[in-house]
This record gives structure tokens, C-alpha cells and sequence, in this order.
DNA sequence: CCCTGTCATACCCGGCGGGTATCACCGCGT
DNA sequence: ACGCGGTGATACCCGCCGGGTATGACAGGG
């Protein structure tokens, strides 16, 4: 009631940022404090605060749990936005801070790529552009399906392979490297694995064989099928005949011995793209694309 | 290989970012304090905090004034858009907190607009969207030359019309509208004006004629022609033959008398975009964008 | 009913962010 | 040469606010 509107330009903390996505994601004010290594009474008071700060109810506190509003999902989404620009700015600068050379910035390249991508492409990027006049070293950080959106936007990584439809390149910059197809992954003996080619339809309604499951960002979606957390157990899963994966072409040079591949007619193509924060203005970096576009 | 150590992650409050910037673009301790509302001392011991939690050096104190180092340049690009960010975070959850429905946020949408750009576009789509089941009320931000990535970074506006190559596209998700020319704009009794066609280099190298000068983001590149601040003042430069121009097809429409409008053909084509901020999750935004692509 | 678990309130304290006064240092003017 | 102005750095003090502990209000469940 004293200070109503008290809004001209109040920039907003990381700390209460941090604060409100803690409460948000655990929806819960004690395990919240607790994550954040605090109790939970200052908590609730900073969360007060930032909503008579910005004028807008974030949470809906009904007495069994919280629930976040409409406003609380926007400053959710935009709030982990901004600590990663934040977490970003403070891991680059630091990087920079070793090799101090005013004109370009950092002599080493932090490369994200999955860790089930496809080798053959990055070992022919990493060796051309070793040898390119410009390089610079390259740490490869080697991280799960979905991770490689979040390493570039918080500062953990430089540059990355994506591979949409599975990563969204939304927010940075890119280029594309190539295409392939998608073929289903099954056992040598199932009967579809003499076909010529299979549709996804197809793939999907086989009884015996319910589709495997990956991981979207950290969870899987519901269904039958097992739910797949590394090549190796996928591969053994097929093996023995417990299920069926859709895959790109390039997974074919993992095959075993016990797997068929069938090339899938309407599956979207796989496109692999190398993607870099936006405004970028590293030399290493924007040699590495170089190289990476002409290989 | 390994990273290094990062310190026990200390996220770096806005209030540190902002006081770095400052002093980053004023290179100055008394003249930064003195925009931030503080005194001098604070803000000193505040730099230099930070600089010891970071373990880098940002700026190279000579007694005479203040450099950035290298580690400095990535902080003050970094730190620009980490409060970039935290201010769209405040502006998008404001907006949001006003009409509260869970499903869909905001049903108002701010299209941030050069004031210079083709108005026969705008016309056609905000016709074209306000019939649309989906929409919501746009308000129309007219604004410079360049403005439109700050303004959609730091959420003033939620979606832009930008024109390449004067806008750049990184960071945002788009859309492109359409691809157009570019003419030389002359007085009508200039003898160029009776050409057919021109190059850049004939437009540029006409003695009595220097080629004006647009605004880029906030400067002016040196040269000799006028400086221009907005159409109508361009518009009268030309018509008094005091100066040439480089423009889109699309500024016939705004054409007088005096003026003589010639092809350009090796101007590099404008292309017009529709662009939002990543990971936009507006439903009115995308029925927008929808609109947008279909006209 | 009481017990449990939730978030909110009340109150206190220490740290630190910020102000004032001052210093150390250099370039420059006469 | 010497003082002067202007730079950023240092010293010191204080008030605020972020955080802790104790407790309250209120719902659901045995």
C-alpha cells in the first residue's frame, strides 16, 4: 500500500530470479529453501516482495501446494532465460580471462555434441579444422539428447552439433551440415525386417515390438516401450528382440550382427546443424563454422 | 581437456552487471557513478569485487582514464544481454499479470516497426489479423532505424518487422515476408535521373551529390553526405538536390515530384522479416506470424 | 480431534551496500 | 619546479535489508 507504484525501473536481482524459479519448479516453498540452501520464511518474503514488485500474483498458494499462474509460467520461462545469460556471461568472461588478447577473444572452443552422434562427422570436422591457420583448441563435451540447447545459452559450451527435429536451434545462429533419412531399427528376425522399406504407421502398431521411448528434456513421453537411456541399451534391447527404434541413416554404422535396419518412407529427415550463441564474434568460432560448412 | 575449477558458482547479481556496463561504456568511474544515481567510492570497491569473484581482470585502470581487456569486451557484450534479459523477464511478466489466463498469456501483442518501413505491408496484415479468429490487439511501436532487436530482446516489444541487411536476425526466430530492390533516390533534374539503370558506384561517386547517411545503431559512419534523421527530412535534402540516396522499391510510394527514383543493379536485395523472440509461446503471436506468412 | 504439513507472520541480528572524507598519483599549466 | 585539477583507490561509518529462529493460521487425514 505505501510504495504501490514503485515500478519505474526496477531491474530485478538474479537472486530473486533464482528465488522464484526454485519456488516455481519445486512448487513447493520448503523444498524450494531447501535447494537453495536457505530457510523457508525468507523465501516466502522474497517471493511477497517480487510480486508487489512487479505489480502481478506469480503463485496461486492454495493451503495443499502452490500453483504458478499465467504470469508465474511467463516469468518462469523468461526468468531461467536471464540466469542463463547471467551464468553465461560470468563462464565466457572467465574463459576470457585467461588468454588476454584484446582483438579476439579465447583461444579454446567448448564443442557440444550428443553423446550417441553420429562420430564420423565430428571426427572429420575436429581433424580439418586442426589444421585450418585460425583453430583453436577444442574441448568436445560430450552430453545427453537434449542438453546442447541449455550448455550454449548458460556459457558451458561455445558451439554445438544439433540435430533437429530433436533440438530447437531457436535463439542462436546456425548453419546447416547435412541430411539424412531415418530408418526403423529391429531385429534381424522379425518378420518386417525382410521389407524393402517401412512406414512409420507401420512401426508403430506392431504388437510385439512397442517403440522405444527417448527422453525429451529431461523426461520420457508415456507409452509402452522401454524407456531408452544410452545407445549401448537400446542396441540390446533390439537385440533381444524387445523393441523397435526409429533412427537416422547414420546409425547404421553401429549395427550389430542381431539388428536389421528398413528405410522408413515418411519419417522427417534428420538435419545436422552446427549452432552458435548469436553474436558470436569469436575467430576460432567463426573458423570452425568455416570449416564445418565446407567439409 | 578438463574445465577448470569454476569457483563455487557465484550467479552474479544484475546490480554487478549493471554497474559494469556503466563504467564499460562511459570508461569512466565518475561519470558512470553519476548515471547510476551513487557516488564514485561504491562503485569502485563494487568493480573491483566483482573482478575478484570473476578472477579477471576487466579493466586496465590507467591513471588517465579506463580501458576494457579483452575479458572486459565479453562481460560488457555478455552482461548487455543478461540484462537485456531480466528486463524482458519484468516487462513480459507485467504484461502478463494484467488479463490472468492460465492457457494462453497476453492477449495484446506490442509490433515494434521502423516509423520509415513500407506502410502498405503493416496495412495488409493488421487488416488481414484482426479478422483472424486468434488475435489479439496489436499495438504498433513506431521506433528507429535499428531499434527493433533491443526493443524484442528486452520485451518492449513481442514481435518486429526487421529489413536485412540493416537488422540482423540473430537470436530471434522468423519469418521472411517478402524480398524487394533497391533505387537510387535523386533530385528529378539530375542527369543520373534519366538513366535507366545505376550502380553503387556510379550512385556513390557522384561528385555534387554525397551519399546520405542513415543511423547505425544510434552512429553515423563518417562520410561527407548529410546526415539523416528521418524521411521527411530526407526528403527534402533530395528535393533540393543536396544529396542521393540508397532505398527500397517500396519508398516509390512515398515519392514527390522532385524526386526521380532509378534501379539499382547491384544493391543487395532487402528482404522484410517478421521476427519474435525465441521461444515464444503466444497463441496470438503465432497466429500473427501465420497471418504474416500468408499474404 | 489432534496431528501433520503447508505457507505466512513476527522479531532479531549481522553483513554489506552506499555515503563522506581523504589519499595517492599523474599530467599539465604557468 | 611546483602547485593544481582530475583521476581512481582507501578508510571509516551507518542504515537497510536479507536471512535465521520461533511461532501462527489453516487445511486435510487418521
Amino acid at each position: 500500500m505505501l510504495s504501490a507504484v514503485d515500478s519505474p525501473e526496477t531491474p530485478l536481482e538474479t537472486r530473486e530470479l533464482r528465488y522464484f524459479v526454485a519456488v516455481a519448479e519445486e512448487l513447493h516453498f520448503g523444498r524450494a529453501a531447501e535447494r537453495l540452501g536457505m530457510a523457508q520464511p525468507p523465501l516466502s518474503r522474497a517471493i511477497q516482495q517480487l510480486e508487489r514488485r512487479l505489480g502481478v500474483c506469480l503463485l496461486e498458494r492454495d493451503r495443499r501446494g502452490v500453483r504458478l499462474t499465467g504470469a508465474g509460467e511467463v516469468l518462469l520461462q523468461e526468468g531461467r532465460a536471464a540466469l542463463d545469460a547471467a551464468a553465461a556471461a560470468v563462464r565466457r568472461t572467465r574463459r576470457a580471462g585467461g588468454a588476454d588478447s584484446p582483438g579476439g577473444p579465447r583461444d579454446r572452443l567448448v564443442l557440444a555434441v550428443k553423446a550417441a552422434a553420429s562420430h564420423e562427422l565430428l571426427r572429420k570436422l575436429l581433424d580439418a579444422y586442426a589444421v585450418e591457420p585460425g583453430s583453436a583448441e577444442v574441448e568436445v563435451l560430450l552430453c545427453g539428447m537434449c542438453e546442447q540447447e541449455e550448455l550454449l545459452r548458460d556459457g558451458r559450451a561455445d558451439v554445438a552439433l544439433m540435430h533437429t527435429p530433436w533440438n530447437s536451434l531457436a535463439g542462436f545462429d546456425s548453419e546447416t551440415l547435412m541430411t539424412e533419412g531415418q530408418v526403423a531399427l529391429l531385429p534381424a528376425g522379425h518378420p518386417l525386417a525382410a521389407r524393402e522399406t517401412l512406414s512409420l504407421a507401420e512401426v508403430r502398431d506392431v504388437p510385439d515390438l512397442p517403440l522405444a521411448r527417448w527422453p525429451t528434456h529431461g523426461t520420457y513421453a508415456p507409452g509402452p516401450g522401454p524407456e531408452i537411456h544410452n545407445q549401448t541399451q537400446l542396441a540390446q534391447l533390439i537385440a533381444l528382440g524387445r523393441t523397435v527404434a526409429v533412427v537416422p541413416d547414420s546409425a547404421r554404422s553401429w549395427l550389430w550382427a542381431e539388428h536389421a535396419a528398413v528405410p522408413l518412407t515418411d519419417a522427417p529427415p534428420v538435419v545436422t546443424h552446427i549452432a552458435w550463441p548469436a553474436h558470436s564474434r569469436s575467430l576460432a568460432l567463426a573458423c570452425l563454422v568455416r570449416t564445418a560448412t565446407r567439409l
